[in-house]
DNA sequence: CGCTAATTTGACATGATTCAACTGAAGTGG
DNA sequence: CCACTTCAGTTGAATCATGTCAAATTAGCG
């Protein structure tokens, strides 16, 4: 069963009745193509995914990440298609709703649409704090932040929060916090010489998370949203 | 009559009776103080804002800014509170919209949440735009897709685009695109001296705008929302 | 295993910040 | 109406953080 946070039940029984569809998505392929026209809203069920754009010379810009549980696609609805492609980080599932069916749902539209409105209202705030990273942070701030901001979502899923492995590669993340990936290198090595963590690769153990809410000197995004 | 995008001219003259009130806002006051609890939006009449955060060390970060006939305060829906301030940069004139009381208009709650939607949507759309300027572009990329985006908006609603006087400072400038004002101000010289912008103070001209938008390495906003 | 890609590490280059001084514009009050 | 103050903006020089390049190391996968 799919989980849209905050549909009851009955909701999710009749949602999926009506306009859902399960869907496996392999590493290598495309859950969304930049230009493709909107039609339809994904939930993520399993694995992981990042939303990614090219810029005029070609080069790809992370936009975020995103984890079991949340919407994507919402933000096509305004142009009818899609500004951003969406990829797998690794062997993962969604649920697909399509959102013109939506509309047979009729009664229950109304509170659905207040879902797409908190879902977005999510979004929105990722976003904003992403740009406070970015426009005031330094690297050590960056790629503590962005620690400390994947503890918190393993955590709100019940998963263990200080030890965990990181679904995409250093590369990703750098692209992510605007940092070369030397630069998250570095700083990964800084805070395990420090004991505040330890990382072998993708796997990560968090020592102190205090230590690193301190450095992160933004107030941390799961105060506001994920 | 407050000019929210999109609604017609019946929808506009309900809500207007229901629950729309004007409210003037001089320069030194402040339309939304963040923590406030949320019950309004904004639409904005006349003037600008910035919408404002503030860092754990005190620092301030300018998240956007907004122009007439843009909606304020959507993404406080989601946690009933405002997670950022909103602060005129002149003064300005908006039409308050109180939250709750939009459930008054029943059948036509439907069609105003979609209009909530879209304008989350373009927002969403706007943020990620900026992690994307803020995370991959240099300096003189960030200036040059600041000016031709400001060009944007103003082009959109029929005000002349190639001369115009910025309604915020270069300190606000620097802030919101992540950059000192010292280098803020180096850019807007070496646009002069290039002959693609002629800038005294605030006043702005643009004088060859695709050189801008050649230097803006970035798909320019205008061309995915605003 | 052995190959390939990812990650780490070090040395160096450079773009942006910082600091400090200067200029110009916008008032303000005598 | 003109000095005086103030604040925004500009300019230059020095410093520093981060990017770039190149090479070594490790991890992942067939």
């Amino acid at each position: 069963m799919c989980q849209v946070a905050g549909l009851d039940t009955k909701d999710i029984a009749l949602l999926e009745s009506m306009v859902m569809r399960r869907q496996r998505i392999a590493k290598d392929e495309t859950l969304i193509a930049a230009g493709k026209s909107f039609d339809t809203i994904y939930a993520i069920k399993s694995g992981a995914f990042k939303t990614v754009t090219t810029t005029a010379d070609g080069q790809e810009q992370i936009i975020n990440f995103h984890f079991p549980g949340e919407l994507i696609g919402l933000e096509a609805v305004e142009h009818g298609r899609h500004a951003y492609s969406v990829l797998p980080l690794e062997d993962s599932s969604v649920c697909r709703l399509n959102y013109a069916n939506l509309n047979v749902l009729g009664p229950r539209m109304k509170d659905f649409q207040h879902q797409l409105i908190r879902a977005m209202s999510r979004r929105v705030l990722h976003d904003q704090w992403m740009s406070a990273l970015l426009g005031t942070q330094h690297a050590e701030q960056r790629v503590a932040a962005f620690i400390v901001s994947i503890a918190a979502r393993l955590s709100d899923r019940g998963l263990p929060a200080h030890q965990f492995r990181l679904p995409m590669s250093r590369d990703d993340i750098g692209n992510y916090l605007g940092l070369a990936v030397e630069t998250v290198s570095r700083m990964f090595k800084q805070f395990h010489n420090r004991d505040i963590l330890m990382a072998r690769g993708r796997n990560t153990q968090i020592k102190d998370i205090d230590a690193l809410k301190g450095i992160a000197n933004i107030r941390p995004l799961c105060d506001i949203a994920v």
